[in-house]
DNA sequence: TTTATTTACATAGCACACTATACAATTAAA
DNA sequence: TTTAATTGTATAGTGTGCTATGTAAATAAA
């Protein structure tokens, strides 16, 4: 259970109970399998959720500026733009001053999902941190975002 | 910044910077790329190291005590392993009672690299957490060890 | 003993992340 | 003004997760 319990150091291995990658990784999947089990009725998946975030809040934003936004890169965002369009969810319009940008605007299919969304999303995170304090939870949440800032350098 | 701080219910928004499961997403890629980054010269990839992790602590196992121990889907692990076996770190062996199932075993390549993937992985997380404390760290490594546990029902 | 179920594994198909590369439009340098 | 560098987007290829499905071997039920 702990390294120290290891009676030598050749049998002292790289445990996976307490590596903090591990453990991310681990919750990683287990948070987005949940989330895809209550989006799917909504006709979404679980990688489109950043992208309709981002324009539920600010609709008509470019590609390169969801890219800055939602730290991905821009290959992986523009085939994620690719599936949305495919799903009826965006369409991509023309920017009227800069010809190479293309403007992503939702469409009425995508924001009549919006609230049913974040009830979604919310009941995952309630569930996964339900017999967490509240002061527990604002402390995970500052932990992770602190993480997140030190790796994005 | 703060939901509280929206005026009017109509402009609050779900907030991807208070939503554990996006900051746990967002994490787990950062993770990912900074592990990826750091074990290529050793000739393996990120989803290739848990089962590394099991198999060098206990050479020799089915692909099923494996899909059991890393709580990945079974079809996942039977592709990571092909790679795997292709990569030249594995090999498959007929299992001698169970004409079903195959023991994995590890080459001497994939032996060979094992401390300086340990070396590798610990300078990830150890990055990650370099502005934690002592009490932090073990505290957020508790945080995902709960949520791990209660998402997996 | 024959039949049905379960178990171990493989494969097909897809989502979504990455790198590498290409190309056209814009902007900066010469 | 012509050329060079930068920017916005797309596509190809790959890794790694998932579900759904198929098959052979082992076990349970009849």
């Amino acid at each position: 259970m702990n390294a120290f319990l290891c009676n030598s150091y050749e049998i002292m291995t790289f445990d996976h109970m307490t590596s903090a990658g591990y453990l991310v990784h681990h919750m990683a999947r287990l948070f987005f399998e949940g989330l895809r089990k209550r989006i799917e009725p909504l006709g979404i998946v679980p990688g489109q959720f950043p992208a309709l975030l981002a324009l539920w809040q600010q609709d008509g934003q470019t590609q390169s500026e969801l890219v800055e936004k939602l730290d991905v890169e821009q290959a992986t965002m523009a085939n994620t733009l690719n599936r949305m369009e495919r799903d009826g969810l965006i369409i991509r319009c023309k920017h009227p001053e800069d010809g190479r940008a293309k403007i992503i605007y939702l469409t009425p299919k995508a924001k009549a999902i919006r609230d049913d969304a974040y009830t979604a999303a919310t009941e995952v995170n309630d569930h996964a941190l339900a017999d967490f304090s509240n002061e527990e939870r604002s402390q995970f949440i500052e932990f992770m975002q602190r993480t997140i800032m030190t790796l994005r350098k």
